[in-house]
DNA sequence: TGGTCATGCGTACGAGCGTACACATCATGC
DNA sequence: GCATGATGTGTACGCTCGTACGCATGACCA
């Protein structure tokens, strides 16, 4: 995407590359989204990376780091847009808006690849670190929407928005906007 | 759990096993649970029905069809409680109290193991095999639904029950059977 | 300017994997 | 009772994997 790796055509001197760290990330990230959390190996997020095999155990302690961190900056992402759009909102029509523009928006964009929130939950299902990510992210989206709504409401409809999300994103007939808008006004209306 | 593998103890004479077929899906879904899609090996499955590595290889063409067995019975399994209980319901009131059941008994169920649905997700996401399972699923449960609801809301009703599903399988902190009823009676009363 | 250490690179090892395949054995039908 | 084919069993092959490790190099600072 951006930051790509430096002179990817001269493939002899490629010494000096600060933020490979942070490039390896988000070849991670790329992988995952490709091939899932089974296909994200060292060999496979090195290539993506262009850069060497024994680059990765330089850089990480192990694949489990790289998951981790790969998870948390995919989660932080998503979070921070929620933030941002909820805390613009200055009514609670405003909030029911925003919300629409999150679920329809985020599930529309197509650059977003909903596959990855999936591989997460999946993931974390086994190893503790990451279920802390998703245990941070949801403690995270509740507490942006408890600016605008009581507890209970923004439990449900962080549910449901959780639904309508995965429903959209396994099915071959997706929930157009419409339908979205729909979903949560009537729950929030 | 039933139907063990004959004379578990006496390993020297254990040939003609019907339904050995059978008890191979089960120890599929069993490893699935345990150690998810990823640690779903040939090896890992004999080992859990107490079977020699050469089985699997004569009942199954490969790996990709023992998953399309296995999550096409947990599918198959949670979509005939679904239809059940929906048929018996014969006001909407109850259907109402048919969809509280089915979410707050499935989840608190202790056998039930809810990480298996999320794992068929993620393997769906990259296999289409395992993708038609799915939309089988998903629409049978839709029409279950429109036997009491408008197509609309049958739709929005089925991404509501995923999204409450899945919140309290990832959570530390599940909602309660009455939090769920107050989600679903808000929604479709 | 020269030394040093963070960083980059290539390769090797042992383990687990899917799958193939040759051989053993017994239920079944004649 | 016996032939036969369905079923059961053990092992081997080639591959990818995570990780370890020794060596190379050049950025940075004294």
């Amino acid at each position: 995407m951006s930051d790509p790796a430096p002179t990817a055509t001269a493939r002899r001197t490629r010494r000096h590359d600060p933020h490979r760290r942070d490039r390896l990330i988000g070849a991670a990230l790329q992988v995952i989204a490709q091939r899932g959390v089974a296909g994200a190996s060292h060999r496979e997020i090195a290539r993506a990376a262009d850069v060497p095999l024994g680059s990765m155990t330089y850089h990480f302690a192990s694949l489990d780091e790289i998951l981790a961190e790969a998870f948390t900056r995919h989660a932080d992402g998503i979070a921070r847009v929620f933030d941002e759009r909820l805390a613009a909102a200055r009514t609670r029509d405003e909030a029911v808006e925003a919300v629409v523009t999150l679920v329809a928006g985020d599930l529309l964009s197509p650059g977003h690849d909903l596959v990855l929130t999936v591989e997460l939950y999946v993931a974390a299902a086994r190893n503790p670190r990451l279920k802390a990510v998703t245990q941070a992210w949801m403690q995270r989206s509740r507490d942006a929407l408890e600016r605008h709504f009581d507890p209970t409401t923004a439990r449900e409809v962080d549910a449901l928005i959780e639904g309508l999300t995965l429903h959209s994103a396994l099915s071959t007939d997706p929930m157009s906007p419409a339908q979205i808008r729909h979903a949560i006004e009537r729950y929030l209306r």
